[in-house]
DNA sequence: GGTGTGATCGTA
DNA sequence: ACGATCACACCA
């Protein structure tokens, strides 16, 4: 399922924010047993129950204390398998990407800290109000954490379901790439699942967000 | 282009 | 204790 996902659409019709939309362009493929980079590696838990839900819902979790990451389940109820999407190419909405993808600077504790610029010289914040216009397109939704928060995908989006929306993957007659991109999976740490080749991309995009892995 | 570092907290 | 990551500084 993961190649073919490449090329179809990714949406949210948010009733409050409006449509944000990007084409699917980088994906990995994770199951349940046999899978140890998988978070469905030791079995069923309230985190990733959605996992070993029915296909055609959305498995959100929340990881290294502040992304989110989102994945379409894709096996059978009760058999653990999804996809995660990994980076999309903005179509849709980039405006309000922009402004969910406003970084806030953060230092020890939390705390608000100045921003800075290369050579470490101050630099203009780019929140809380305006628009990020020096955040290149390329930077919105390339990774999966950056996706979700641009396409305001969290907590409340786990579990929901893909067809009736309002977070939808459509077919807008762009098959997938003949001959995919495929490569081992990203950050998984070494000896932990990273034998598999089931990371998928479109060759070329310049949204993937490493064109290079190791 | 690449590497190294720290943020920050739910989960097991 | 660590993670399906990111932004940033710094180096080439």
């Amino acid at each position: 399922v993961a190649p073919e996902l490449l090329n179809k659409v990714l949406v949210h019709d948010d009733p409050v924010a409006g449509r944000v939309a990007g084409r699917i362009v980088e994906v990995e493929a994770y199951l349940g047993t046999g899978d140890a980079g998988s978070h469905a590696y030791r079995g069923r838990t309230p985190r990733n129950s959605t996992m070993f839900g029915p296909p055609g819902h959305l498995y959100v979790y929340f990881t290294y204390g502040m992304h989110w990451c989102a994945n379409v389940v894709c096996l059978e109820d009760g058999t653990a398998g999804a996809v995660l999407l990994r980076a999309l190419a903005p179509l849709e909405g980039l405006e309000t990407m922009r402004s969910r993808r406003l970084p806030v600077p953060r230092g020890p504790g939390g705390v608000l800290r100045e921003p800075r610029g290369p050579g470490g010289v101050p630099r203009e914040p780019r929140g809380p109000e305006g628009i990020a216009r020096d955040l290149k397109e390329r930077d919105l939704c390339s990774g999966p954490a950056r996706l979700a928060q641009a396409l305001g995908l969290d907590r409340r989006a786990d579990g929901a379901d893909l067809v009736a929306g309002p977070v939808r993957v459509l077919d807008d007659g762009l098959p997938p790439p003949l001959v995919p991109g495929n490569s081992l999976r990203i950050g998984l740490s070494p000896g932990r699942g990273d034998q598999h080749p089931w990371r998928w991309y479109v060759p070329g995009d310049p949204n993937v967000s490493r064109p290079t892995p190791r």
